[in-house]
RNA sequence: GGUCCUGUGGCCGAGUGGCUAGGCUCAGCUCUGCAAAAGCUGCUACAGCGGUUCGAAUCCGCUCGGGACCUCCA
């Protein structure tokens, strides 16, 4: 295990060495969607981002326990009080029962996790299956005097856990520059003080997702779910709580103060990471700005800003390509650029599994692979490894064309690490390869068999009918120097 | 308004106080019946203005631009 992996921590503002509570074990929670919608891109990305964190720290042989919540109890829209629970809302507007909206759009967002290569998290709690535990968690925090109660809903006293407890230090936030930022709300709130949140919400009469508490029937704060899942299957405290930049404040800055206020635990998680947002016009990505494109429109290219469609794993090469941290902008060229330089490495792959050792030539590959892990290592900075992954498919194109003969130690390390790196770590897979392949790969042998023939007669009309009918089937003929080869068309 | 981040070559994007990431595009060459693929070569950028330093794109200040959060949001 290499103990050299460096952090940022969001908390801290800075890179740390990265030394788990308990290794190897290392527990991970990750904000998960709300399923009242489909997932966009954006939120795709930041999903990616954290199972690229999640391949490298098992790469290093940590065992990780991943968990990653499902909100679908539905919040509140708006801050008036006479805002609609979202789920709910969807319901009506569907004629489904919102379980069923619940349903539709967790499958939605698990397909696309798929397609686009991310590994399922190790549990995948619900917020309606914890809902006996957050009532505990208002209560154990109703109990240290930190959250009171106005009309059936409880909400968390923030002024008086700050006269013990930091609160705004993830976020950097002052508690009266808050207050002063705040100030436009409404006297006639429940709360106590405007920077008070909702631990428990009472439901109206048209409220469909209601569960009874002590304090009548409601619904738990958006805030709470994750103070209680994380807690329920990582302890107290874990190890890495990722989630989007957005979610920073409030969202996080909460659950922290949730978990300090229950525990006492005054350092509930060692390491936050935060992904960063993938922006569409310079702008973020958001559902509610109607500034966003779902992974589906991206992959049938229907979509006003798409000329045509791209490959999910072209699109996860071009999330690898800038570090999670980093906003990325989304645009039509972009993504082309990105996918041709996706293919280049997936042929470069292809190429390396057909190599032959030929003689003892070694470009570098022990410095190679240490740089590969150097660069994960520095913050997961996949942009850097794939980098060097196109370093190492140079070497491989050469080999492939002759210009230089690697050695069998040499050939091994680049088999061994480019598919360490490429497959297992980015998670960029080759080319899906059809079912039939095998027949199709002997149908192509005799097609190029009889093409090779006619090319040595000159027959060039025969020739270049294969190639053109091959192509318009969507199979590019590859010519070497006296033998072809074929591939699908990108 | 407050807090914070950011500004890199035609485009996308790393990065470090000194040893010119990488990809895409473009141009030339090699290979080739042609084309494609592949290989080779070329294209030396860090918003502007000051300052610190032997030396800054990298540190500091100011100016201008972009963005995030402060409200649901990955």
């Amino acid at each position: 295990m290499n103990a050299d992996l460096q952090v940022y921590n969001s908390l801290t503002r800075q890179k740390e060495l990265f030394k788990p509570l308990n290794p190897p074990r290392v527990g991970m929670y990750v904000c998960g969607p709300t399923v009242y919608n489909d997932v966009h891109l954006g939120n795709l990305r930041t999903f990616t981002s954290f199972d690229l964190i999640y391949r490298w720290l098992r790469e290093l042989g940590y065992s990780v326990r991943y968990v990653r919540n499902i909100t679908d109890v539905g919040h509140l829209e708006n801050d008036a009080d006479e805002g609609e629970d979202k789920i709910g809302k969807k319901a009506r507007l569907e004629q489904l029962e919102p379980m069923e909206i619940v349903q539709r759009y967790t499958n939605g967002f698990h397909e696309a996790m798929r397609i686009f290569g991310n590994f399922p998290p190790s549990i995948e709690p619900t917020a309606t299956g914890h809902i006996v535990e957050q009532i505990e968690m208002v209560k154990q925090i109703m109990a240290k005097g930190l959250a009171y109660e106005t009309n059936g809903s409880v909400y968390f006293d923030v002024r008086e856990f700050s006269k013990t407890q930091a609160y705004g230090e993830l976020s950097g936030r002052q508690i009266d520059e808050l207050m002063s930022g705040s100030r436009d709300l409404d006297g006639q709130s429940e709360k106590r003080d405007s920077l008070d949140f909702a631990l428990w919400k009472k439901a109206s009469s048209e409220h469909i997702m209601r569960w009874p508490s002590p304090w009548g029937e409601g619904f738990p704060g958006w805030h709470l779910e994750c103070s209680v899942m994380s807690s329920k299957y990582l302890g107290m405290p874990f190890d890495i709580h990722g989630g989007g930049m957005d979610l920073k404040f409030p969202h996080h800055e909460c659950e922290i103060a949730q978990n300090v206020a229950a525990t006492g635990c005054s350092r509930p998680v060692q390491y936050w990471m935060h992904g960063n947002m993938l922006t569409l016009n310079g702008k973020k990505m958001s559902k509610s700005d109607g500034n966003f494109v779902l992974p589906g429109d991206l992959i049938t290219g229907k979509h006003a800003l798409l000329s045509r469609g791209y490959s999910p794993q072209a699109i996860r090469f071009f999330f690898m390509q800038a570090h999670y941290g980093s906003t990325l902008d989304m645009s039509e060229e972009a993504l082309q650029a990105a996918e041709k330089g996706y293919h280049r490495l997936s042929q470069a792959y292809s190429a390396l599994k057909e190599l032959k050792a030929e003689g003892n030539e070694n470009p570098g590959v022990e410095v190679w692979a240490e740089r590969c892990h150097k660069a994960m290592n520095d913050d997961f900075n996949s942009p850097i490894l794939v980098a060097q992954l196109f370093e190492a498919a140079k070497w491989i194109q050469s080999a492939a064309a002759g210009n230089i003969k690697l050695s069998p130690k040499v050939l091994q390390t680049l088999n061994q690490e480019f598919e360490r790196y490429f497959v297992r770590v980015l998670g960029l897979n080759e080319i899906q390869e059809s079912s039939g392949k095998e027949v199709l790969e002997q149908v192509m042998e005799l097609i190029l068999e009889i093409r090779r023939e006619a090319r040595i007669k000159k027959d060039w009309g025969t020739s270049d009918l294969i190639r053109d009918r091959l192509s318009k089937a969507g199979i590019v003929v590859k010519d070497g120097k006296d033998t072809s080869s074929w591939q699908f068309e990108f």
